[in-house]
RNA sequence: GCUGUCAUAGCUCAGGGGUAGAGCACUUCAUUGGUAAUGAAGAGGUCCUGGGUUCAAUUCCCAGUGACAGCACCA
């Protein structure tokens, strides 16, 4: 006699075991319509699946986000069921809902390209037309595993193999089609709806690691209906328009060219901007207790072999031949082992710690060719990078201030939030187990300090210790590691370093490894995006031009750009000879933020008309006047 | 690195077995104009590189390089 509590509180008594579909028939038309699948007892399960004891139940309909999961799911379903129909032999392994779609990868000789959608989509079409009810067969293991490689599915067989032993196994079928499946689905196909579109194709190894065979890959989105899926591809549009890449020509700031693969030709614009987020991140680290130094490029590799990066990142460092010496020198992949060098340097004292170094390093990586991106993954780039040495107890308070600073400076740069990581241990470590005991314990301790909430990445931490890893996300959605702070007890260790404690004996320092913005390269390319290169003005790279309407102006804007200049803002004179609104179109486009207008009257009254990107409206001001509300516009976030 | 796609003018792209085209940008001339395109003329390409097939290859085939998407990697 199960009692059904609803999320209203009231509750329904039924005679025996009923099911979802029976409840919500129960309750009325409408409900039974629109109710897709459950929640009992905070769990999600299909609506006709039966309950036979007390529970709490809550109904998913399409409006719920919950429904838009299971439309991905079932819709990855009827995308493996299609191409198994049109596609004999191809076998199947997984195909997840993802952050808006879904994916399948196939096993197939052949991989499909996207010349094969047109045929897969219709037949999916097809396949939702039918409207077949999904149903849910539970099925001992050794069963499940003879079924699926009967049909030689043996990446299925493979997956139930390793299913956990307590674990029930199930199977979802569609007309004549199943798959192994934990479930929950739909009712029926019909219940996806037709707003989804294959989107690309791409090759993945079979359980995510590169010594397993390729599988072939096809990605889709789903959406509860059309408005929905129109809006997404269009979000898609607007997002290919705020491409780094794309921007960074536009604008002039980089290019980067076949013979310097993965490195950045900085052209006048794009290092100015350069220019200002160092000066930036200069002022804040000067403020803030720590001490710039510079260490050496070309480094030999004993200090490598000594620091454990020859024996695990050989591969990856770019190596210097000299002719006529013995030595191997590598260009430096990153710059700890230097810190620690100057910090070896004579006799440290506890006094001095915290001691916090913090280096513009350039480093130099392999990293391979697939992983390229634009500017934001490159093989030559500069961290803004720090080292800090304390005692084991100075670590929470550390990482307090640190994660308050790099608050600070996402905000100046208008990022108001940001994805936090913890990631704990990798499989292949340096380090005694109870040294990443303590290591991670110190970071969880000043995680809750710092009031930072985060999500666990297990086994994603350095070789040498834990991280906690800052994270922002490009126009499409792609996430980066920017920041990051890591406690490493293994290099001090490794490369000797020591201090002389209060009782006068030697001690070995922590080193909390720390980026704010990680690299200039990689920030520079999320900041081109998250701003789409409307700027802000003390980050734009031209911050005005004054444009001419008659050459009879022409020496009046000379002047005008040479005292917007002399007041520290950049400044260019577009005198050419073409009509006003050319001008304005040409600079708008190029995303200049202040547009000065200047003709006979501006000349003859000393004033100038501002015009705003992205503005129709003209502001004119007294010359010296303009000049002051730019300048105090212009002004870095930390110096207002 | 792996899978797939792609590579034609500075940019965006069309074309096609008989050595190339558009728009924008660029240069010159005319035009001196009032807030998102003034007009005309001109210049500009080893059709990524190397092999092969062919009477003939930018086009077809193979290899390489690079780019793009995803996977793997990211000290």
């Amino acid at each position: 006699m199960p009692v059904i509590t609803l999320p209203d509180g009231s509750t329904r008594q039924f005679d025996g075991a009923v099911t979802g579909t029976d409840i919500a028939a129960a309750i009325g038309p409408g409900l039974a319509r629109a109710a897709l699948a459950m929640v009992v007892n905070g769990a999600e399960q299909d609506i006709a699946r039966e309950i036979t004891e007390d529970a709490s139940v809550k109904f998913i309909t399409r409006k719920d986000d919950a429904a838009l999961e299971l439309i991905r799911h079932d819709t990855a379903h009827v995308l493996a069921a299609a191409v198994q129909a049109l596609f004999p032999g191809t076998q199947v392994t997984i195909g997840p809902s993802i952050e808006n779609g879904f994916y399948y990868d196939f096993a197939r000789d052949e991989p499909f390209t996207p010349d094969d959608f047109p045929a897969i989509e219709a037949k999916m079409r097809e396949l939702i037309a039918a409207n077949t009810p999904f149903t849910r067969e539970v099925i001992a293991r050794d069963d499940a595993i003879a079924l699926f490689e009967s049909k030689g599915e043996r990446f299925k067989a493979e997956l139930i193999r390793d299913l956990p032993a307590d674990q029930t196994i199930t199977i979802y079928h569609q007309g004549g089609w199943f798959d192994l499946c934990r479930g929950p689905h739909l009712r029926t196909t019909g219940d996806i709806g037709t707003a989804f579109k294959l989107m690309k194709t791409a090759g993945a190894y079979w359980r995510g690691d590169s010594k397993n065979p390729m599988l072939s890959r096809i990605y889709g989105t789903a959406w509860r209906d059309q408005k929905e899926l129109d809006a997404y591809l269009l979000q898609l549009e607007e997002a290919e328009r705020r491409d780094h890449r794309r921007i960074g020509r536009e604008m002039d700031l980089f290019h980067i060219q076949e013979e310097a693969v993965g490195s950045i030709f900085w052209h006048q614009k794009g290092w100015k901007l350069y220019r200002t987020v160092e000066s930036y991140i200069r002022r804040r680290l000067d403020a803030s207790g720590y001490e710039e130094v510079r260490t050496p490029q070309l480094v030999d590799r004993r200090l490598w072999e000594k620091s454990g990066h020859w024996d695990k990142y050989r591969k990856h460092m770019f190596i210097a031949e000299v002719v006529d010496e013995e030595s191997t020198l590598a260009l430096k992949p990153m710059n700890c082992p230097c810190h620690v060098q100057i910090f070896k340097q004579g006799l440290r004292s506890y006094r001095q710690l915290p001691l916090r170094m913090a280096e513009f390093g350039a480093c130099h990586r392999f990293e391979p060719s697939g992983a390229l991106h634009g500017i934001m993954r490159v093989r030559a780039f500069t961290q803004d990078d720090a080292h800090i040495f304390c005692t084991e107890d100075q670590i929470a308070s550390e990482t307090v201030k640190f994660v308050e600073l790099l608050e600070s400076v996402y905000k100046d740069f208008g990022f108001e939030s940001f994805a936090v990581k913890f990631s704990d241990r990798p499989d292949e470590r340096a380090g005694a187990d109870d040294v990443w005991d303590r290591a991670e314990a110190a970071l969880k301790t000043a995680c809750e300090a710092a009031g930072v909430s985060y999500e666990l990445n297990p086994g994603e931490g350095a070789f040498y210790g834990p991280k906690l890893e800052f994270v922002l996300r490009d126009a499409i959605g792609r996430d980066w590691q920017c920041g990051t702070i890591q406690v490493d007890f293994v290099l001090p260790e490794r490369l000797d370093a020591e201090y002389v404690t209060a009782e006068s004996t030697r001690a070995r320092p922590v080193m909390l490894h720390r980026a704010i913005i990680g690299s200039f390269e990689r920030f520079i390319g999320i900041l081109i995006e998250n701003y789409a290169g409307r700027f802000p003005l003390w980050l734009a790279p031209t911050q005005a031009v004054v444009a001419t309407i008659v050459s009879d102006a022409d020496a009046y804007a000379e002047e005008v750009v040479a005292a917007l200049r002399a007041a520290g803002l950049a400044a260019e004179a577009d005198v050419s000879n073409q009509k006003i609104n050319a001008k304005i179109r040409d600079h708008s486009l190029h995303y200049v933020p202040n547009i000065l207008v200047v003709g006979r009257k501006e000349a003859e009254e000393r004033t100038v008309a501002i015009r705003r990107l992205g503005g129709a409206a003209q502001q004119v001001l007294p010359l010296a006047e303009a000049i002051a509300l730019l300048k105090a516009e212009a002004t870095p976030p930390d110096l207002r």
